[in-house]
DNA sequence: GAGCCGTGGGC
DNA sequence: TGCCCAAGGCT
């Protein structure tokens, strides 16, 4: 259980808190110029899982390709992503075209003004729906992201395992007691700057922080335990084949589905060695593969080709939630019929959008 | 509710 | 290198 504030220390933590966001916080951010729900909400979404540095020039560049929401709502699908290309998470930008469709179609191209509603819109979820709410149009919601988290788990040592989802609503219910309802949005975003400067994850200086003598954690020596966070799982180990086929028409190039990891994004083939070397208990060696994978490079494209690795080590990639490993194999062919994907030029391949791993891949073919 | 979904930086 | 971390949301 932990020990609330009574009425007046939480009149002074806000004081101090919101003193120190007025002289210190980052006002210069391309975001914070003013309180255009647009603006807010693109800085919002980029901002998820991705640190302000790598977002900054993002940003700047959204802005000057989609000015205006109806600009986003009608964009074509690769410019969204080559506009995205290298933020991750590309569902995010999916995600703002479709809530921007809904805005024009839903609400008469007005914004909603409130945390409820704004979460009916896709990829607001509670922390951008109160993040949004509360520094665009004043509503009193905390806005519970990663640096909340730390924040008041240490001020109030609170023991529950922020991994989880359902710890959430502890969190939530407290910052709604101690958020300062006259500026809940500068409120929001000054426990982000401190959760970002004095109170890190990890190298954090409380002993500066302006609200030390507010954080129980630190103010008995338990500041290390918090917050408490379980472990994710390791990334699941997969191999692949990448196919390198040039011809005199350019590169063999294909888009992604559009469900799943890297969603219509353009690549080489890629061969997962599971579909069809590892399914079976035979041993194949090194050898075997790539001749097994250039029989289903014929049969699956069409395209007859003598397949050699390119030597080295195997390119590397981690996400979230996989670790790919990547042998690439190329060819020189003459130009032939495809039966999927299409030959492009190395002009064309760079107005695609394509992911970080087939860069590592185009870099080591240098 | 657990798994899925990217990339860059720090140590 | 191999971790962990960074203004989460969807299914």
């Amino acid at each position: 259980m932990i020990e609330m504030w009574d009425d007046d220390k939480i009149n002074a933590f806000q004081a101090t808190l919101l003193t120190w966001y007025d002289q210190e916080g980052r006002s210069t951010l391309p975001w914070r110029q003013d309180r255009e729900p647009y603006h807010i909400w693109v800085s919002e979404i980029m901002l998820q899982q991705t640190q302000v540095q790598t977002v900054i020039p993002y940003f700047e560049r959204f802005m000057a390709t989609f000015p205006t929401i109806n600009d986003l709502a009608m964009a074509p699908e690769q410019l969204l992503l080559k506009t995205w290309e290298g933020l991750g998470y590309y569902s995010r930008v999916r995600n703002m075209q479709k809530a921007a469709r809904q805005i024009i179609d839903d609400y008469a191209g007005s914004w909603p003004d409130n945390m409820q509603e704004l979460q009916k819109l896709a990829g607001i979820g509670p922390y951008t729906a109160a993040a949004i709410a509360s520094i665009a149009f004043d509503e009193p919601v905390p806005a519970i992201d990663g640096n909340a988290f730390r924040v008041f788990a240490r001020l109030f040592k609170i023991d529950a395992d922020i991994a989880q989802p359902k710890t959430r609503k502890i969190f939530f219910e407290l910052g709604q007691q101690i958020i300062d309802q006259k500026r809940p949005g500068d409120f929001n975003q000054a426990i982000m700057d401190l959760g970002s400067s004095y109170m890190t994850a990890k190298n954090y200086d409380s002993e500066h922080s302006p609200v030390k003598a507010y954080n129980a954690a630190y103010l008995d020596g338990t500041e290390a335990l918090y917050p408490v966070k379980s472990k994710a799982p390791k990334p699941k180990p997969v191999t692949y084949f990448a196919i390198a086929v040039k011809s005199p028409a350019g590169y063999l190039w294909e888009q992604r589905p559009t469900k799943g990891l890297l969603g219509d994004f353009w690549m080489m083939p890629l061969y997962a060695l599971t579909d069809f070397i590892l399914d079976n208990d035979a041993h194949w060696t090194e050898e075997e593969m790539i001749q097994a994978t250039q029989k289903r490079l014929a049969a699956d494209y069409g395209v007859v080709a003598d397949l050699k690795r390119v030597p080295g080590r195997p390119v590397t990639h981690v996400y979230t939630h996989l670790k790919w490993t990547v042998t690439i194999l190329t060819a020189t062919v003459k130009k032939q019929n495809l039966q999927r994907g299409q030959w492009q030029t190395m002009a064309d391949i760079q107005n695609d959008p394509q992911p970080k791993i087939q860069d590592k891949i185009w870099q080591r073919l240098k």
